[in-house]
DNA sequence: TGATATAGTCAATAAACTTGACTAAAATCC
DNA sequence: GGATTTTAGTCAAGTTTATTGACTATATCA
């Protein structure tokens, strides 16, 4: 949902709020990324937004190919294109022909990208230890475990050809 | 972040993926809702998106208030607005002027959008139980609870006036 | 060498949101 | 009771993140 640029608490009339999993999860991932993008703004990175974490957060510091970050994503190749092309007008990647695939380029992280890569690798922590303060290193760790369970591709068990 | 249209199952190559908090709870969101779309296009409402199910599983079944809905949703007025123009287009609901204060529109669901409540409710149901049986009753009762206090919200404690 | 597949671009559009400027009705304030 | 302010909502235009469709250039394969 985007869904959510504003990240507009939605915790305010706590009377009769729905309650079910969605929510919660909703909620969940929400808090996580209106705390996790407000620290990468507030540190600097004014280009950073929900969509291009989703992108930053998966590029090897060395740099890959395109195609690569394609699947790494899941998006549409016109969407990266267009998630690039931001990002290379802001300045935090380039793009450069591949020698060995002239078809192919290379996406390759500035200075400023790696910067950005290295503050975000710190405030994704900083994020797991304020949450961390209201659960507890315990519960937290439990948490992330039954995340993990709950979406383990069940296809690798049973194949019922979509 | 949205956030995710197509919801693209991002669990591919499973070697080398991003591991923190925050992609857990995206994954966890991420499948939540298009299990829950998908079901709901799927029994007929072809008009029900990501979207609209923030405003649709907030609608109380005998109606509200436009404004009350503002609250309900986070959203802002002007975005709230054109959920519920579509949502009108589309026949789920309509606004009428409220005979005690004619500034404010109450909305109300028409047939066909309170078969949707109804169904949601089935399918909200029904997701759960999908994931019941991946993580069991009881570890999926602890994630809820785990997730709950996740955001509890902690101005309760201390309000520090906005 | 020609057919086809792959990597990426260009163009147009949609969904879900944003800010800013506005109208009409209600509430408040001397 | 009339002027002011607040509340409820609309209109208009723009942004972010995504979509589908049509296209170009390079590589691969028969």
């Amino acid at each position: 949902m985007r869904i959510f640029r504003k990240s507009r608490s939605l915790t305010k009339n706590e009377g009769d709020l729905p309650d079910h999993l969605g929510i919660h999860l909703f909620r969940g991932y929400e808090a996580w990324l209106a705390m996790f993008v407000e620290a990468m703004n507030a540190q600097g990175h004014d280009w950073f937004t929900p969509g291009r974490a989703n992108i930053i957060g998966r590029m090897p510091r060395e740099g890959c190919k395109q195609s690569e970050l394609l699947t790494a994503t899941g998006l549409t190749k016109q969407a990266l294109q267009q998630m690039l092309d931001g990002l290379e007008q802001n300045g935090v990647i380039i793009r450069v022909v591949d020698p060995d695939d002239r078809r192919a380029r290379l996406v390759q992280l500035t200075e400023k990208g790696r910067a950005a890569l290295m503050d975000a690798d710190r405030i994704k922590a900083s994020v797991s230890e304020q949450f961390e303060a209201r659960v507890g290193a315990a519960d937290l760790a439990t948490l992330e475990d039954l995340l993990k369970r709950l979406v383990a591709d069940p296809a690798s068990s049973s194949k019922t050809g979509d």
